[in-house]
DNA sequence: AACTATTTATAAGA
DNA sequence: TTCTTATAAATAGTT
């Protein structure tokens, strides 16, 4: 009797607390303070009673974010990245989970999506799964990177392309200049020769290079 | 006397549950795993009746890593990270704590360092926080985007060069012809003319430019 | 791992 | 939000 009562009396209340989502919104939100402060001392009892790295990241429905650290967020996101990408080069297959907690049927789904991209993302193709904003910082990061890298190559483009144009002014001039004389040499009666060849490279072969010829040696890429 | 004897008995026990360093390692160890437990029981519950996206990552002291996330613990750092830099820039000051909740205390000092910390890296200076690997990966990411965005410069730029080079030839095929008929008109009998002029900037001005002088008006950079 | 005594968390109500 | 209280849940110690 008294066991058949206690029985009922249990399943009565497991249905009031049953875990799915609380469809009252200040009931929601009540629990939701009440609880995330429970979760954070529980976490916190847990790093310091067995010496543990913890970090709890919660988001409210509302999109506000909360967390708790035994250290900081970012020192876990790091330690978690190395381990896992370690373990993800090396067991690149489903099969081997390298992780064996109580909760695995709560991860295991999640942790097979994980993997598969996080792979990708190595292998630098299928950038897809990231969204604007990642997109556009990972756009600056490498705007960033490529400025100092290509700046020394363009400096050094940049500068042959003006000793090219300084040398192309200069042979200009001359040019011009010995155009000049030629046309006094023949008012004084010589008949002109054309100055064009029919094809330039006919003469290439066999032009010495003096030091205002076109012979810079310019090492474009090194 | 019954109110007296249950008040020693409960700091007596409260001795007993103090949160500390469990120093007994088989101790340590089965708390660890019943309170992982229940810490991911809890994290669960919290996200699945508030609606939260929660994410818990624990390493034991051992270092093993155990983690708990309602949707997957990459989805959550990319919201924090995203959160957080957003946050960080909009309030680079330590005054301005978006965050608030009940373990601040716990969290506060750590902010402070991740701000600066965060900041710094996008910033592009101290990368010193990345490990080998990680930087590995950077440096071909930027690689790889520098290669596409600085081929179509390096194409140009080739491009401008080649035609310079070209022109620069052409120049000096005909300099040379020039010179090769001057030497002619200087057997016929006229006195040569020194062809370089102390400053060839003397006659740039007055210089008017046939198709074999060198404006190009190559567009270096726009 | 299972049990139990006890503490702790928390839902409901104020 | 905070307090109170009844009750459920977690867990330390023990087996």
């Amino acid at each position: 009797m008294l066991r058949t009562s206690r029985w009922v009396e249990k399943m009565t209340k497991s249905e009031v607390l049953e875990i799915k989502r609380i469809d009252n919104i200040a009931a929601r939100q009540v629990a939701f303070s009440k609880r995330k402060r429970g979760l954070f001392k529980k976490a916190n009892e847990l790093s310091t009673l067995c010496d543990a790295e913890i970090a709890v990241i919660v988001f409210s429905a509302a999109g506000k974010l909360f967390n708790y650290a035994s250290s900081s967020v970012e020192q876990v996101f790091e330690r978690y990245n190395h381990l896992t990408r370690i373990d993800k080069l090396q067991h690149p297959s489903v099969e081997l989970q390298p992780y064996s907690d109580t909760y695995n049927h709560f991860v295991m789904h999640k942790e097979v999506a994980d993997k598969t991209r996080e792979l990708s993302k190595l292998n630098g193709e299928e950038l897809q799964g990231l969204n604007a904003r990642e997109l556009h910082k990972l756009e600056k990061l490498l705007r960033k990177g490529l400025t100092r890298v290509s700046k020394a190559k363009d400096q050094r483009m940049v500068k042959d392309i003006t000793a090219l144009k300084r040398k192309g002014i200069e042979l200009t001039e001359d040019n011009q200049r010995l155009k000049q004389i030629q046309s006094l040499s023949n008012d004084q009666g010589q008949s002109s020769k054309s100055i064009k060849a029919s094809s330039p490279s006919d003469c290439v072969k066999d032009s010495d290079n003096n030091d205002t010829s076109l012979r810079l040696g310019l090492p474009l890429f090194n």
